[in-house]
DNA sequence: TCCAGATACTCAAAAACATGACTAGTCTTG
DNA sequence: CAAGACTAGTCATGTTTTTGAGTATCTGGA
């Protein structure tokens, strides 16, 4: 049911089409929503029907034509209403955790390969957010656009993807270097 | 197509019945896997046919009859073979996460009280998880059980539950905070 | 003694999400 | 000048996950 609101809330961010709404998936979007491109464009067909959105053609040289779409005030209604229900708990669900939880029984290798992999992406993709922090905050320092910078909005929510990758880099470095430490040991006895 | 992993890593810890099952997957396995009853049920089901897991039936009185699984040598082999496997990329997906993106445009009292809910649910994930590693790692300290302990496994996915509890609700306090300031500030111009 | 809650499951349906294949022109880079 | 990536989508299918309802017995507390 939220899938909706994510393209909603990314609509308020500017007009975007489609296929522009699927590269903010991939970037500030991703701090809080994952979906597929078809999956946008699904949504969006079915948003325009509901009144949410409207799209409006726009005519390009040498390039294919796209179709931006807008929030309406129905759809911002329904952000509205969205915002005023109750959530539901967010919870990890991460393949590489199963199989941390399963090492006792497993070869350890391939696992602390994929944890070093999973520590090298997260790196990336703070270095990532860091530079959109800075572009959405412009000149202002941290703290002054907390107190009075717009939108604020984003910027939260790039701060708990920023937190989330540096948990995770942590986690994966350190649960690596535990495993590794006892294969050692095992290789000794 | 994980589900399945995380029910056989799940059953490493010992044999369960699906609704004792259900019962890990609300405290431990939570940390990395989430799923209804019902899900664990059928999925069981599927395990069994395909001879990953075996069940017995355990006869009870004065309370209903119950099946126990224990994984196989197959149901292991296949745990092998995943965890050799490449993992996806793990996202968050959350709610309350797309309410905070779309706050410029919002009320933000509602988003407000569901922050302070969520960091206080947090905060009792925090304290039931601090409990479980000590329950885990029994009379050892930290660092001699990281070295030596068994299973670690377990304790390692628990560690990172905790860290993501933990992220999550200093994001949800301080996010909260910069908010009620906002509205401060916007009430008294 | 009644009622809520725990134990132990089953069945069915709907919604959400993922995957793969396809069209077709343009722009960039080796 | 060819190969590959980028723009801008569509269509179909399959899997996973969620939601709701139901069954039946037993225990513990007000």
């Amino acid at each position: 049911m939220a899938l909706r609101h994510a393209v909603l809330a990314a609509l308020l961010g500017g007009d975007f089409s489609g296929y522009e709404l699927a590269k903010e998936f991939g970037l500030g979007v991703a701090n809080f929503w994952h979906a597929q491109p078809q999956q946008l464009y699904a949504e969006l067909a079915k948003l325009e029907a509901e009144g949410m959105v409207v799209g409006r053609q726009v005519v390009q040289e040498s390039r294919p034509n796209k179709r931006l779409f807008r929030v309406t005030d129905t759809g911002l209604a329904e952000l509205e209403r969205f915002a005023a229900a109750p959530s539901k708990p967010s919870f990890i669900r991460d393949d590489l955790l199963v199989k941390v939880q399963a090492v006792d029984r497993l070869g350890t290798g391939p696992v602390i390969e994929q944890l070093d992999a999973r520590a090298a992406a997260a790196e990336a993709k703070i270095e990532l957010l860091g530079k959109l922090l800075v572009r959405l905050r412009g000149d202002a320092d941290e703290e002054e656009f907390l107190r009075r910078g717009r939108p604020i909005g984003p910027y939260l929510t790039c701060r708990r993807g920023l937190a989330f990758e540096e948990e995770h880099r942590d986690w994966c470095r350190s649960t690596a270097a535990v495993l590794r430490e006892r294969q050692v040991l095992r290789a000794e006895r």
